[in-house]
DNA sequence: TTATAATATTCCCTTTACGGTATATTCCCT
DNA sequence: AGGGAATATACCGTAAAGGGAATATTATAA
């Protein structure tokens, strides 16, 4: 897992961005009015969430679209799904058994 | 969504301690041998993931065990849910239908 | 080609995060 | 009570992140 997919989302300017790119595509203009940040702040944001491979562009005429890529967002799920067994029913069985076992030595 | 959740996992270290902790609870001195970590930093890392409500402490004597929290896992598993439909097929066909819309004035 | 709109980059400054080291705390054991 | 193990906190120095403002780039239109 690439923490620089969390670094990215872990910027409450930039997880906004993201959240208003769900609706879907948006011009820098847009963002940085949506989000209040005035727009070189929008563009060094877009970069890192792009540097991450969280967002792509979409050229325009001089407009630039950016809009969510799906790749790190299966990277996520697949890793939470990872984390998921800690609290599946039958691991905390064994864990349970594994622990009693210890405590016979 | 709150993003220390994020900032949490955004480093490397605590990552791989989460990753630890998929196996089950830990002592510090486990995750700090297992991490490569000096003792503080472990102790650092754990209470920069225990304010982010992803680990909680289970003490024993003088020991401690870390375990993963389920909550903030499931709260990412629902914010990762409402990205997804930005590539559901349906919402992919509005997407157009609206863009087309657009381009006949 | 020049003016203008949209976006990106640079520079500076301040704040924050992280590692290292030392020290404090807590608990067990005798 | 005193010693030692396990863990937490404090302090310091450095490096990276982020905002602000100015400037550079790219594309369009006249």
């Amino acid at each position: 897992m690439d923490t620089s997919i969390f670094a990215a989302l872990a910027e409450p300017s930039r997880l906004r961005i993201i959240e208003l790119l769900r609706e879907g595509p948006l011009t820098v203009g847009a963002i940085a009015i949506q989000t209040g940040l005035r727009q070189p702040q929008a563009s060094k944001h877009l970069r890192v969430l792009s540097d991450a491979g969280l967002v792509e562009v979409q050229r325009d005429a001089n407009k630039r679209y950016y809009k969510l890529r799906q790749e790190p967002f299966l990277e996520m799920e697949a890793w939470l799904e990872s984390c998921r067994r800690v609290w599946d029913e039958r691991f905390d069985r064994l864990d349970h058994y594994l622990k009693e076992l210890q405590g016979k030595d």
